[in-house]
DNA sequence: TTTTTTGCAAAACCTTTGCAGTTGG
DNA sequence: CCAACTGCAAAGGTTTTGCAAAAAA
């Protein structure tokens, strides 16, 4: 209901190539964006929007919040940027892959397991044959207990 | 993460039994809970604590939200009442069914259809045998485009 | 210089909490 | 009567919006 338009998904190998995206897309380069950018390919999960406006600029200045949605949300639209939302909580961004990715998200211990959007085709295939339903897993993604935490409960039950 | 202590889901015929399924939990039976239950029995799908605050009670007087959230949330407690957060937007409340129920939300449309969770067994299995995770999709349903808008969309891509 | 982007302030939205007063049993 | 429940007010967490000032191209 709330679907915004969004270019495919762009993978950037490094900085340069982001900004040689966000370039051609009319976009400017400034240095919260670049921070932005910084901080997403530092980070090796999906991060929220208060944790990359806290890693700040080159000068250590944090990033206004409402800044960082905004540009968080001009990076997407260009297909730089994706994010989901897991459980309660902030919805969290990451980098955009080549390919599209999916998540599991363990409601117990908060881990975030991503895999290929392709890994998932056979469970889509199962809702769609059943439902007609075409699932798309990428931005509210599957919830439920990871193989830790769902084993620790199966061992003490 | 966040997961409070739930009874097993109790299935209520009528207004009568869940009344007497507060009364055996050392539950009031206030005004303002009759409505509730009222308003749930009313429905047909899930709804929003705003909108069954808004039926209000016989008396035709909106309930107060805080106490709507308070009131639900005891309902949940003693099995009653189940919610699903679907997508943005707020969370969704309706009565407990025997047997657990799961959803599948359509992003586009908003029309929620639910299955029994014993339906959905057979994807529950694959992304276990696949990921070891334990999923549910009875508090965090499916997200996707339902057979109406898929269909429409597969029409005019 | 022109247009985009930022920062700050304020609001919107959903939900929770504190507290004093009311009410069901 | 007394514990449970309500209403009101206020706050908390996340995200959005308005607007004037700053900065990229």
């Amino acid at each position: 209901m709330t679907t915004r338009a969004h270019r495919p998904p762009v993978h950037v190998a490094d900085l340069d190539e982001a900004f040689a995206v966000l370039r051609r897309s009319g976009g400017r380069i400034s240095a919260p964006r670049r921070a932005l950018l910084e901080a997403l390919f530092a980070s090796d999960g999906p991060v929220s929007a208060e944790e990359l406006a806290a890693s700040g600029t080159a000068g250590g200045r944090a990033l206004d919040i409402a800044s960082t949605y905004r540009s968080l949300e001009h990076l997407e639209e260009v297909g730089l940027v994706r994010h989901v939302h897991v459980g309660h909580g902030p919805g969290l961004y990451a980098l955009a892959t080549s390919e599209e990715h999916e998540y599991l998200a363990c409601e117990r211990c908060g881990r975030i397991t991503s895999t290929p959007a392709r890994t998932l085709e056979p469970v889509r295939e199962r809702i769609r044959r059943t439902f007609g339903f075409e699932v798309s897993f990428s931005h509210f993604p599957i919830v439920g207990l990871c193989d830790r935490c769902a084993g620790a409960r199966a061992a003490r039950p």
